[in-house]
DNA sequence: TCTGGGGTCCTATAGCCT
DNA sequence: TCTGAGGCTATAGGACCC
């Protein structure tokens, strides 16, 4: 979907539309959040996703600034979700916004199925969105990106040379700030110029997994099959304070509500876990987690704010804290006639 | 000075067991 | 009794995704 929770605000309010919208945190661009999503309008002044709101507002002072308001755009994202369950059932979610889905039983030519879902997507929510076709989930998605947005791109394996050497290789999904940084230090700019380097020596650089993925994403290969359904590893809550805090009391408070919210999430979807790991940011933005795993899986407040509170207590808490987290892994569904 | 929150996956290391 | 080698699990950190 483009610009997905900027255009359901839009929607929602025609008076916005034609402005620099931005959507993040609280809606305050004065207090701590960043950007989720930027209006096409609010990114020609630089805006983009992950940008401190303070960072946005300074590049545009007049856009109009929102609070993320995921039950409505949960809402929307499950009707155009249904949209596609008309196409096929073959669907892998991939977040809120996006999905792929395997069209290949389908017995029409590529773009006229994705014209079709263009149509009915509008039809039903109002929305564009932008479609890529591949053979692979890799190109697909990248192809995905090429004309956004209200786009439309089908590439074959003819096209790779043509139409994705020559794009930067932070385009690769799975490449981010760090790989793109480290590409550049070996004179890789490009995914051809990616898909020049041997695979030995990618593999010598980044270690026989990511190296090897690197060598086959860089030639379009991509063998990863559709995950239709897929369970949860860990359930987790995180809060960044507006202010960093050295107030013990009030850390562990926090700490205490947040566990209480994972654990209402596993009663929710029914799920007990056996591991629970604090992870504590400190004002230089430096993270740390501490972990400890039970005997027994469990759903109990007490029994894992117990532990969580066990994590808490190995750290050294003399700097002052930005952000306090809790996450429960080592999932395991309860059985059903167990519940309640 | 600024850097959210919800996740996944990978790697390294250490302890324990055979 | 000592010395490995391997496998397994727990832990910690880090990169990446939306």
């Amino acid at each position: 979907m483009d610009a997905f929770f900027s255009s359901v605000e839009q929607k929602r309010h025609p008076e916005l539309i034609g402005k620099p919208v931005v959507i993040g945190g609280n809606g305050d661009p004065t207090k701590r959040g960043v950007v989720s999503t930027a209006s096409y309008e609010a990114r020609r002044f630089g805006i983009h996703s992950a940008m401190p709101l303070r960072t946005a507002y300074k590049l545009c002072p007049i856009a109009i600034f929102l609070p993320v308001d995921y039950e409505e755009y949960s809402r929307v994202s499950r009707m155009f979700k249904e949209v596609l369950k008309e196409f096929t059932l073959m669907i892998e979610d991939v977040g809120i916004d996006e999905a792929f889905l395997d069209i290949s039983s389908i017995d029409k030519p590529s773009r006229e199925i994705a014209r079709e879902i263009k149509r009915r997507i509008k039809e039903e929510t109002d929305l564009n969105c932008s479609i890529g076709v591949a053979p692979n989930k890799l190109l697909a998605k990248i192809a995905s990106d090429l004309e956004k947005p209200d786009g439309l791109t089908i590439l074959t394996e003819e096209d790779i040379e043509k139409r994705i050497w020559p794009l930067p290789a932070r385009k690769l999904w799975g490449v981010g700030p760090k790989t793109e940084a480290y590409l550049k230090e070996m004179g890789v700019k490009t995914i051809g110029e990616l898909a020049s380097w041997p695979q030995e020596r990618l593999v010598a650089e980044f270690g026989q997994s990511y190296g090897s993925y690197l060598y086959e994403a860089s030639r379009g290969i991509d063998e990863s099959p559709l995950v239709t359904h897929w369970e949860p590893k860990s359930l987790s809550r995180e809060t960044t304070f507006q202010k960093d805090i050295n107030n013990w009391q009030l850390i562990a408070k926090n700490l205490a509500e947040l566990t209480r919210d994972v654990v209402s999430s596993m009663k929710e979807e029914g799920y007990q876990g056996r591991t629970v790991t604090v992870k504590v940011r400190f004002s230089d933005f430096k993270s740390y987690t501490r972990a400890k795993s039970l005997d027994k899986f469990t759903d109990l407040e007490r029994e894992l704010r117990r532990a969580a509170f066990d994590c808490l207590g190995r750290f050294e808490l003399k700097r002052k804290v930005r952000l306090i987290g809790v996450r429960v892994s080592n999932l395991e569904k309860v059985r059903t006639e167990d519940r309640d």
